[in-house]
Order: structure tokens, then C-alpha cells, then sequence
DNA sequence: GCGCCGATTGGCT
DNA sequence: GCCAATCGGCGCC
């Protein structure tokens, strides 16, 4: 095979782990979306949801709806539901089918169609492009439309790094949340100008 | 049916 | 640091 390979979008396989592993191992992927204008960003910051056992998890003790089926979906499935009424948040299905763990999105290093980014942000600053997980999905143009989509069919897709691995990271609690708040559950890129506000002092 | 609350954000004190 | 905006799911009983 050439050196060069090209990089691939994340295999089934790759979901079909704890959620706790696939956040970490998600950090330094590229998320490309082609929905509209084409805009792209490298995932800084991931939190993990367990599912059923998990008090912060949307499928807690199996609990389903309407709202939140794709949760409950095969490894690798978009999951995105309305946070407050106003902002989209985007996770990947994780584990096996009907375990309803995934991994949350939180923010994204821009990387191509910033202008793009700007015009749907309302902003101009690079950092408040995708440091957040509404500011991330309103960036890209993630809305329900993506929610229950197959990741490798569907219009926004994640490409691993060839060679080289996740970079360093850090794991801190889950952000805004108020049960199971002190879950070692939230991973970041280390040192990463590009992470959501709230990061804790330490 | 009603009221409360949330995996957020941005503007104001 | 505090808090309103805004809407869908949930528990209430």
C-alpha cells in the first residue's frame, strides 16, 4: 500500500465500543459536514453517556420516546435532540444496539468554511465558531434532519487521523449537568484553544 | 392538562 | 457570576 493513505470515515466497528473509550478516541477526528456549504472541524471535546445506568444519560433506565429513539439505535448513529428549546446537540451512538450510550460533541477546532461558519454563527471570532455543543451543530448546520442517520451515510461524517493517534487529553467531569456531575466523563484535547467555556481551573 | 426542568447560550450586572 | 429565552418530555396524581 502507498504511505499516503487517504483518511477514512470512523467504521462501525469504531462505535461499537464503551462510550468512555470512544470519546477519548474520537478527540482529533475531523467531522465534515456537506450539508450546504461545506464546513469541517477537528473534535477537541467529547463527554460520554453510559445509557440505562447512567443518571445524565437520555436513556436512563431504557426510557424511550419519540424524542430520543435514535438513541437506542446501532453503533455509529446520529443522535441529535433540541437542548432548551433553542440550540441542536449532536452525539454517535456507541456500544451495542438498544444500550443508548453515545458520545456528546462539545467543540470543534474550525477548519475549513469558517466564512461559512461565520455567516450561520452571527459571529466573527474564531473561537465562538464551534466552542460549544449548540455553537458546533449551528456551525455546521446539524438539526434533526441528521437525528437517526447512519454517520457513514449520512451528510456530516467523521474521518479518523491515519497514523497518528489521539492526542493528549484531559478528563474533568461532564459539563452543565446535575446528576452524576462528578462522572469522570469529559475528555479534552490538552492545552486546546478551541474547548468550550466552563472548563474547570483546577 | 399543568408545571417544572434541562447534556446551552449570550448578554448584562 | 447571574439569568432569561424557549420548547418538548416528564411526573404529577
Amino acid at each position: 500500500m502507498s504511505s499516503t493513505r487517504r483518511a477514512a470515515t470512523l467504521p462501525v466497528a469504531f462505535f461499537d465500543r464503551p462510550a468512555e473509550i470512544v470519546a477519548r478516541e474520537l478527540l482529533g477526528t475531523l467531522v465534515v459536514s456537506t450539508a450546504g456549504s461545506r464546513t469541517a472541524g477537528r473534535i477537541v471535546e467529547t463527554e460520554a453517556y453510559l445509557g440505562r445506568d447512567d443518571p445524565a444519560s437520555h436513556g436512563y433506565r431504557n426510557r424511550r420516546h419519540a424524542r430520543n429513539e435514535a438513541l437506542f439505535g446501532p453503533p455509529g448513529t446520529w443522535y441529535v435532540y433540541l437542548s432548551y428549546g433553542m440550540h441542536w446537540c449532536a452525539n454517535l451512538v456507541c456500544g451495542a444496539e438498544g444500550q443508548a450510550s453515545a458520545v456528546l460533541l462539545r467543540a470543534l477546532e474550525p477548519v475549513n468554511g469558517l466564512e461559512t461558519m461565520r455567516e450561520r454563527r452571527g459571529v466573527t471570532a474564531d473561537r465562538q465558531l464551534c466552542s460549544g455543543p449548540g455553537q458546533l451543530c449551528q456551525a455546521l448546520a446539524i438539526t434533526r434532519d441528521l437525528d437517526g442517520a447512519l454517520m457513514e451515510r449520512s451528510a456530516v461524517k467523521v474521518f479518523g487521523s491515519e497514523g497518528a493517534g489521539p492526542p493528549p487529553a484531559v478528563v474533568t467531569p461532564r459539563i452543565g449537568i446535575t446528576k452524576a456531575a462528578d462522572w469522570p466523563l469529559r475528555f479534552v484535547v490538552e492545552a486546546s484553544p478551541w474547548t468550550s467555556r466552563g472548563v474547570p481551573a483546577q
